[in-house]
DNA sequence: AATTTTTGAGAAAAGCTTTTCTCATATTGA
DNA sequence: TCAATATGAGAAAAGCTTTTCTCAAAAATT
């Protein structure tokens, strides 16, 4: 029995006897044959490989995108690279190096913000290159959330509920997440109230809420949080003034983080980016690439969908 | 010029003169030549190249885990595939299989508990298989933080700053962890009070000091807590009650999960347990391993550390 | 029955390095 | 000056597949 013959048999190609073929593959799978795909991949120049570059140590975002990933390209035989660089240029260069060595079929650039580049350049790589949830070089293609129309889904479920003085407590106006969600809530809420700009922590969730409740007039009756972080402190903070949430205000998050929305006292009523969906994209996407599939440039934005939970009232509680 | 000249120039290898060999390396430079990593493995049957097999989710062990494997081993050229095997064995046998097709030199597995197997088979795999922060299969080697020293350090530090009355509210019995620390705390702090065991989460830690403080007697005067999220709702609930810490009570936590360690009011002083520490020991154990070196099977214990916040008094506070 | 077509299987090359061996030239010593 | 040694460079094989080409035997056609 020659090699070629037995390429053959088990790739289903060439032209063989039906009983031949047969043989080869039983005999293969008794003797547990594998192919190598080191060999396979330095003829065919596919490694069934892939990076993933991030700078979120904590992987609160690239985590799921990282799942959705995973998920949608296992089934395509390719296993992922996680290299978390922290925002050392230098560590990223190591990195990139280190997956251009081993042939990697693409690259998906993740990131913890979507306005900012990874520290490292990744352009004129020999490999395609995709951007999801970190800023994109141009005419590459990005997958980003679609922080408007998220927002624009809590603020219109907390009218739906009848609410009429929604606050907004924040992040930094830095951001451009926050500043397409602080639009959306402008657009559709009005501007009776002004946005609230501050930090991404509890802190800033407890002194917004102080603010709020310190000043003289009517007090808002809803407050939509720039992440779940803050809607949690905005939440403690409530209960601790004795304001009952969510019989007399409705509070949202943004991020679906679990352990932070699920362990909120009551749970949070929040946004989901949907980042696992976007991973899948993500990774499907460079696959068509490294397939020499062509595609489409630009920012690809995915919508997100609300998580509700007993933060606003609505269906899910009493 | 030959290719096996330009080979040997370029490894420092073989009998050439000082000239040639320079003039190779600058030339190689110039075009930027970088050997096919595929190639090198194919002959020397290593690929520089280790899965991370785990089942945890949220990447709350297995990222600071995998940061120190990175760590060690990029040094070293190693690029990891990170597997996240949810606890379906199925999808576990396609990642392996997928690893082994690819040649990885080795395997660490992990998990988000270091008494509970990863749903998948890895005896009689032909790469060498270490075990980092999940149980290990009998005969292999195995890394995980020592329970009983960090909970050791955590009581010894309450009992250093005064404390008489400490109380233990951590997860449930039967984690071998759980039992571990709550060991420890028997042995150093007596039994005059018994350990409260309960669920890793925020309810159970109000639930807890509900307890402790509508009992008949004395209160406690430090509560050591068996994970953050636990430490985090006992110093919410104790703030409710108005019991100030760390004035009156210390609280302690364990894992220092920035997290919630952080965000906590006051911030929480907890035990580390040095993932990355253990992370690091791990991908220099698997390397000498791929390497044929012989390692030591068995169990080895990383000792843990404490962190020192403001929820005990003592130290970093006023 | 002789020739053409079809069929099945093997040989060889390619993909990129590294390593071992061989060989020609330069150098040293007698 | 001639033989023996040292030195530098190239040829070839190996590592594992896949693909293209070649070729012999079987089948079909005239």
């Amino acid at each position: 029995m020659s090699i070629s013959t037995a390429s053959k048999a088990l790739n289903n190609t060439g032209r063989m006897g039906d009983e031949t073929r047969e043989r080869v593959k039983r005999a293969a799978a008794d003797i547990g044959f594998r192919p190598n795909a080191l060999a396979r991949g330095l003829l065919s120049n596919r490694t069934f490989t892939i990076g993933l570059l991030t700078n979120d140590t904590y992987g609160r975002f690239t985590l799921p995108v990282m799942a959705g990933i995973t998920e949608a390209l296992v089934d395509h035989g390719v296993s992922v690279f996680l290299c978390t660089i922290e925002d050392d240029p230098a560590l990223g260069k190591v990195h990139v190096d280190a997956m251009l060595d081993k042939h990697v079929d693409g690259i998906i650039a993740s990131g913890k913000r979507i306005d900012r580049r990874l520290p490292v350049d990744l352009s004129n790589l020999p490999v395609p290159v995709i951007y999801a949830f970190t800023e994109g070089a141009p005419g590459s293609v990005t997958f980003c959330a679609d922080d408007y129309q998220g927002a624009a889904l809590a603020v219109e479920w907390l009218q739906g509920l009848g609410r009429r003085r929604i606050a907004h407590v924040t992040g930094p106006e830095s951001f451009v997440s926050v500043r397409e969600r602080a639009k959306a809530y402008r657009d559709l809420a009005g501007d009776r109230l002004p946005v609230m700009y501050g930090m991404w922590s509890e802190a800033w969730g407890h002194e917004a809420v102080a603010q709020l409740w310190s000043a003289a007039g009517a007090k808002p009756d809803a407050i939509f949080c720039g992440n779940d972080q803050i809607a949690r402190a905005v939440v403690d903070a409530l209960r601790e003034r004795g304001v009952r949430v969510p019989e007399d205000v409705s509070v949202v998050g943004f991020d679906n983080w679990e352990i932070v929305a699920a362990q909120t006292r009551p749970p949070l009523t929040t946004v989901d980016m949907n980042l696992k969906a976007l991973g899948r994209e993500a990774g499907l996407t460079v696959l068509a690439l490294a397939e020499g599939r062509s595609v489409e440039p630009g920012i690809r934005t995915l919508p997100c969908e609300l998580v509700v939970r007993q933060s606003c009232g609505g269906s899910p509680d009493r």
